[in-house]
DNA sequence: AGGCATTCGTTTCATTGGAAATGACATCCT
DNA sequence: AGGATGTCATTTCCAATGAAACGAATGCCT
């Protein structure tokens, strides 16, 4: 078989191409890591964020989260500190530096994420929407049975080492 | 702006899910890694092939195939020699096992693939396709105007010679 | 033919990234 | 209460990754 015939290879492929067209971006000209890219966005979003929200809002685990907070921190775009309510959390909240570099940073990725995608066709552009809202979904049916039933499902970061 | 709601985003994010499904397939259950298991389809599919075809037909850089390659010899799933027309190329081939393994693991991984993929709606997965190929073909002619259609991409090597 | 520049694959080096270890803290259970 | 257990962020350790450096080989150009 083609390699190139096969959906999760093109699927990969371009889904990297894309991705890679937007770090230039945000990474190559701003500095920032995916990490930190995602946690300052969502930081803006919600302005602040202790760290059990996060983790459920979120495709970063709990190293990637720490490593970036920990960078974002020193540039100055966050701020981090210990929750009053369970001193193991932390809440993060987004700096006036920070909130300035995203809205900046994000205009310009919209832009050249724009650029591509209304080159396309707008049936195009509504079926690839609408194909990966539907693989969403089947990736979630399968890896979290629908009901719960099963008892054992894999949550992202636990392993099952018995010590 | 709700992360969730960026499409960048969540095309990224379910691309690495999907993927990750079949990582943990020729991955976790038999110790391939990506660029192995990319190198070894390439290879399965063509007997063989010198490093030169090779690099237009995948979106592994030299030093990726090198490395990958390497590991896939010692394994003794192919092997590799240095061409006599031209020294400074290589050329690939296949062996017995190497197609053994291959056609085992394609199984599992197809499988795999199909289970997710099959759950979707018809129309959905006609969708996603769709949407897919369009994609490529806007990535494409945004990166490289007006040439080859089809599955190429821009390789990361930014060799910006001096002069 | 013989230097110069180019094109390879591989290696090196510094950085990244993931998995397990660690330590602080909270919760449970008797 | 208080020790055992669980949960959290962080750190540590090591494999993997990418960019630049390198050595071998070829092509070019006079």
């Amino acid at each position: 078989m083609r390699i190139e015939t096969f959906f999760p290879y093109r699927l990969a492929v371009v889904a990297e191409a894309f991705s890679r067209q937007l770090v230039a971006v945000y990474g190559r000209e701003h500095g920032l890591s995916r990490e930190e890219w995602r946690l300052l966005f969502l930081l803006e979003d919600a302005g602040t964020l202790d760290s059990l929200r996060l983790s459920q809002r979120t495709s970063l685990d709990k190293v990637q989260v720490s490593r970036a907070a920990s960078r974002l921190e020193d540039k100055g775009f966050i701020t981090r500190e210990v929750l009053g309510s369970d001193r193991r959390l932390r809440n993060y909240a987004i700096t006036a530096a920070g909130r300035d570099l995203f809205r900046r940073v994000f205009g310009e990725v919209e832009a050249r994420a724009n650029e591509i995608l209304q080159a396309m066709p707008a049936g195009d552009r509504a079926a690839l929407d609408q194909g990966i809202a539907a693989l969403d979904r089947a990736i979630a049916d399968m890896t979290q049975p629908e009901k719960g039933h099963g008892t054992a499902f894999p949550r992202p970061g636990r392993s099952q080492t018995e010590t």
